[in-house]
DNA sequence: TCTTGAGTCTGCATTTACTACAGACCCTAT
DNA sequence: ATAGGGTCTGTAGTAAATGCAGACTCAAGA
């Protein structure tokens, strides 16, 4: 029964601890408009259901898969829109899964020269280091 | 005779133009310390010289090895000071490549998922997006 | 000589995606 | 009753630039 939710609902702490989201993010989230304003209670507390809990995921998964917050609600849109349409959530994860695979590209190419870079050093006291030689050419 | 730069010295959108650097950058650069304020003319326009093409390219060349600001602050100490130790230089350069394989290893596993996520997909008018149900499980 | 257009100067605002206060409430347990 | 947590709001700060407004300067053309 840890997981289920009734009818009181959750506090934004709980909220925030069931998702691993930091606390200040989810009012920020709100802020911006990704999260729904939930209701509140008698005395103006926020209060999170299960649908809350969901939708924080969703968010919280696509900003580990590198998604933009504009890329995030791209998605969202589609989610809330209802449309039926899978071909755009497609096309959307392919030209993401093209930009991942740029920076991979690009990152590749700055290991080679580091790796390259630190292996010519001898680490000892020298007065020409190979490392700011390489950066500095 | 094109690189050459005489006593008069470059301006600024000179000095950008040489290096690839933005404009405003310089500037940026120049407030935050790690470019030195250089020489103005009599109308405080910055007068630019050979050092400081050569230090903004070893900035620009270090940002895009991924270094941070602080970063590439702790590699210009070790310039300027004339520090003849090696070691230093090489160890910020092993700890940096770590890090860099680190990050290559994240987006790799973002790039498992979102190419997996993108496969399932047949991008059909199907209620049920695949890629909506992997972000939201 | 005057004007026009391009370049520069300064300081400030904006960007992205949060994170962290401060000061005022509220709620529960002792 | 009070102590401690939690929550509320609005605002400020972070990295690393980038962009802009309004004033100034400079060189070339009419």
């Amino acid at each position: 029964m840890i997981d289920h939710i009734g009818e009181k609902g959750l506090q934004r702490a709980e909220l925030a601890q069931r998702t691993g989201c930091n606390l200040e993010t989810i009012r920020y989230y709100e802020k911006i408009g990704i999260m729904p304003e939930p209701p509140r209670t008698a005395s103006g507390y926020r209060v999170y259901y299960e649908r809350h809990v969901s939708r924080l995921r969703f968010i919280l998964r696509s900003r580990e898969l590198g998604f933009t917050i504009e890329g995030i609600r791209g998605l969202l849109d589609l989610v809330d829109g209802g449309t039926q349409t899978c071909a755009e959530v497609k096309e959307r994860t392919e030209r993401h899964l093209a930009d991942v695979r740029a920076k991979i590209a690009d990152l590749g190419r700055i290991e080679t020269v580091l790796a390259a870079t630190a292996a010519q050093c001898s680490g000892e006291r020298v007065p020409e280091c190979p490392v700011l030689e390489t950066l500095g050419s």
